[in-house]
DNA sequence: TTGACATATTCCTATATAGGTATATAATTC
DNA sequence: GAATTATATACCTATATAGGAATATGTCAA
């Protein structure tokens, strides 16, 4: 079997960089294919087919105004990424391992409490 | 050009749905390479290649105890996604909307009264 | 040292790119 | 309607998989 496809999720999709550089643009506002293709220094088939891949997955909608395609975001296809990846913040942010002894603590004096009070 | 390499950041490893069990099965404690082959029901090799990839980026290091090697979870490589992925946090959640309101009210006063104070 | 166990590596195949180039499609203007 | 502009699509190539099967490597036990 091969690699999944890019349009499978938006782990997959947003794993290139381009694509991810289309989102950061199209994060300050909608935008045209061409001003994508000048902000980002790409051919335009590549800006156009990278959209459409991100299309698939729902990460970008398209109007028509006139001749030109107005492309704008849409972040929600990335919150399972958020939600993933959100659960391992603690493994590298040391303000987490603070707080577990925190925590820790506050669970270990209820149990010495606990059984008293309520 | 194909596609980038599995192993070229963490982005492109974690795609793999396969690699992300991994490390969710890691995340509860360290694991000979058999335990995870057990927990995932998938081939022997294609965990050891799997590990392999995950080695490369970072987001697992091996100890060596007997004839196992025992892997254990790294999180830090994730927080470049982390990161990216947090800008995005607003345009799905409407808690920020809210947010942003607020923040907008608070200009809008500081602007009409702050001309006076300070 | 022979065999059992744990893991890594090699070889194979089908498939899917990303970028380049050329071209098709569609809207607009003269 | 011909030329121009904006975008999408088709075709090509090099490359990299993910999984399956077989095998190599390394470690321990009897």
């Amino acid at each position: 079997m091969a690699r999944a496809a890019t349009t499978t999720d938006a782990f997959n999709a947003v794993a290139e960089p381009r694509r991810r550089q289309i989102l950061d643009v199209l994060a300050t506002g909608e935008r045209p294919v061409n001003d994508l293709v000048l902000e980002l220094e790409l051919a335009q088939p590549q800006v156009s087919k990278h959209l459409k891949v991100l299309r698939e997955v729902g990460l970008v909608e398209v109007r028509e105004e006139g001749r030109q395609r107005v492309y704008r975001l849409n972040g929600r296809p990335l919150q399972p990424i958020h939600d993933w990846v959100r659960e391992y913040e603690r493994t590298w942010n040391e303000r987490f391992d603070a707080l577990d002894e925190v925590l820790e603590e506050l669970k270990e004096k209820e149990e010495r409490d606990g059984n008293s009070g309520k």
